[in-house]
Formats: C-alpha cells, sequence, structure tokens
DNA sequence: GTCTATACGGCGATAGAC
DNA sequence: GTCTATCGCCGTATAGAC
C-alpha cells in the first residue's frame, strides 16, 4: 500500500510462465495448491522471484484470470467480425471451444470466497455478455421469430456447452446429445451453414 | 486401511453437528478450509475428536456429501408420489429449490482433485438421473410431443436452474427471466398448474 | 530491472502422551 | 476418548546481489 514496492513488466517471459503455472496448477490440483512456492516450483525460480512479479497473491490470481479473459474476449470479436451473418452459430461454436469446466468451475469457487477474483469474474461476464447482445441485435434475422427473446437464446446458447462439460466430467451424459442435436437443428434453419462456408479446420470442440 | 482404528457411531449428534459445519465451512470459506481444526472449532470440540469420528479428511467429505444427497433423493421421490400426474412441474421445482450454487461449486471443483468425492458424485448423479428418467418414462403425456426428447428436456429442466443460480452468484441475470418465463409457460401447456393445485406455502426458491 | 536469501508469525496435520 | 507437542508449509516482508 503505502510502501511503493518494485514490480517486474508485464511483458516479462519469465512473468508469463508464471501465469501459465498458475492455470496449470488450477486444473491438476485445485486452487487451494496457488501458492508462491508451488509455481516458483513450476517454472524453476524462487518464491521471492515470483512474489517480485505479483506482490500478493490476488494480484497472481487476477492477472491470471485477465489475460485468459482478455484472450477469449478478442478470440470472440475476431470471430463475429469474421462472420458478420452468422452470430447464433458463433455464439455456439465459441461457448463449445471456450469451455474449460475444470478451470471454470475452479474459478467460480474461488470467487466466492476472493472478492478480486469474483469482481475479475463479474467484469468479464458483464463485458462478454454485452458483446455477444450486441452481436444478437446486430443481426436482423435473429429477430424475426419471437418465440424465443434474444437474451434467453444467448443463454441457451452459451450455457448448454457450459452445462455439458461440467456433467462430462463426472461421466454423465444424459440428453446431452439430444440437445446439441437440437440447437444444432436449430442452426442449421435459421442460419444455413453453407451461407458462409466455414473453412475445413473448423473444431467444436476445446 | 489395514489399522482397524476406532470410529464413532453414524448416530452420534456430534457427528452430526460436524457434518453440518463442513457444509457451512464449504459454502463461507470454500473447500480448502475443510481442516480438522477449523470444523472442531466450528462445532466447539477438539479436532482429535473429529478425527475420532473421521479418520481421514476423505471419510468426512464423504460423509457430508452422501447424508445430503441421500436426503435430496429421498425429497425427489416423495414430491414425485406426492404429484405423480405433473412429473415434469415436479423436476422444475425440485431443481430450483435444491440448487445452492455454492456448495454445488465446491464440491464440483473439489471433485476434480479428490477421487473419492468424485465418485460419490458421480454415484449420485446417476441415481437422481435414473429416478428423473423413470419419472418421465412413466407419465404419458410427457411422450405426446416428440420434438424435444425426454432427455433432452430433463436436461433443460435440471440445468437452468443449476445456470441461473450460477451466474446469479456474480449478478449477472442476462435473459434468466425470459427463459425462466418461457419454461413456465411450456409447463401451463403441458401439465396445467389447475391439475394438482399446490399448496398456497408453495416456494420455488432455495 | 530482475532475482535471491532469509526471517517471522500463523496454522493444518500428524503422532503420541495422558 | 481427549489433549498437546511438534513438524512443515504457508503468505508476507525486507535487504541486498547481479
Amino acid at each position: 500500500m503505502a510502501t511503493a514496492r518494485r514490480v517486474g513488466t508485464e511483458t516479462s517471459k519469465t512473468r508469463a510462465q508464471m501465469l501459465d503455472a498458475v492455470e496449470r496448477l488450477m486444473v491438476d490440483k485445485g486452487y487451494a495448491a496457488i501458492t508462491y512456492r508451488a509455481v516458483a516450483a513450476e517454472v524453476g525460480v524462487t518464491s521471492g522471484n515470483v512474489q517480485y512479479y505479483f506482490p500478493t497473491l490476488d494480484d497472481l490470481l487476477v492477472a491470471t484470470i485477465r489475460r485468459r479473459t482478455d484472450q477469449s474476449l478478442d478470440r470472440l470479436l475476431n470471430m463475429l467480425q469474421a462472420r458478420p451473418n452468422q452470430p447464433l452459430r458463433v455464439l455456439w461454436e465459441f461457448s463449445n471451444d471456450e469451455t474449460v469446466a475444470a478451470l471454470t468451475m475452479e474459478l467460480s469457487a474461488l470467487g466466492h470466497h476472493r472478492p478480486s477474483v469474483s469482481a475479475e469474474i463479474r467484469n468479464h461476464t458483464r463485458r462478454l455478455r454485452d458483446v455477444q447482445l450486441a452481436a444478437l441485435a446486430a443481426a436482423p434475422h435473429v429477430n424475426r421469430d419471437d418465440a424465443v427473446p434474444a437474451p434467453a437464446r444467448l443463454f441457451l446458447l452459451s450455457g448448454i456447452p457450459k452445462l455439458v462439460r461440467m456433467e462430462e466430467d463426472f461421466d454423465v451424459d444424459t440428453g446431452h446429445a439430444e440437445i446439441v442435436a437440437l440447437v444444432e437443428a436449430y442452426l442449421d434453419t435459421v442460419e444455413p451453414a453453407a451461407a458462409a462456408p466455414r473453412a475445413p479446420g473448423r473444431r467444436t470442440r476445446r
């Protein structure tokens, strides 16, 4: 606070490795395993070095989340720009690609006990949702049918992949194939895939 | 394992208080806060006493999950029995009442790092799902319309409340009101509320 | 600007004394 | 059955080497 402690630059390669280590540890051993010593051991530096870049654990956690969510938002914006006439399909594929259930779960759980983490997640979720809503609003064909309001459609398109991944982690898959088929049939009707052919290397998972 | 250690009885009142304390701690401070000392302090006993009832932390965690999931399954069975002609409505209300997002999140995250917890969650989720599928299969009106297969309907009815609660925790509510309204309108069509009026004290939350 | 060495107070977990 | 000593790891702070 009052003490003007020195902090490493954001462009440091070592710093980036530390953030990578945090993500790995989070997925492999859970949020409780994120300690200066554990991160340092992963990267192969001293714990003091980690502290040099991240004076408090909150700094380390928030930086990890921010880096990932910034990347994520950029990716969505690029996808939307590349296929402006297929917002629903883009949102669906984005949510399917993006969802790393284990990491999401750890961060959500951690958010309940770390206000700084909670604020970061809230902030990102809202920015993301605003972009998504704007994309839907800009597409005329989306609002033709009022049976399902746009916000509800967004809720389902981004939420279903999340649920599916969560259940998959516990080897439960009841209704997964059916619900995915339903959504994709709906997308075929509203946004025919042929309208803007996707690149051959397309992937919808991970 | 090989050591035949003494363990307290399952009917002990102290033991039940310990399980209560675990749930409280889990929600308030996260799974990392579940320690013998913390639980003991909550209940007002010594940590050795907690160890007497639960020789390992895994024992303590699994017992906590099992007690809660057994209660939960009983509750669902009672609801289904009381209103045999409204399985969809029962599933919807059950999922809305049941979902304590914070606890669910902690346990899911913890499951990724504790095989015993993972097994317990998997086991319960499957038993629950079997009961739910059976309830749907037994109701003739559920399968009249094939647009949405029964497993997909179950997925949505039990998953949507979960998603809603998760997002609420981060003050995000985009599309929530809309999607809930859609589901309830659907329920009104398929299972008119008048068919078996609910008690006036009905609550659909918490 | 980057990194290391070291110290302190605190706490969970374990074993073993009583 | 109950309590306690001890151990090791934790976050954090600081001083200083390169």
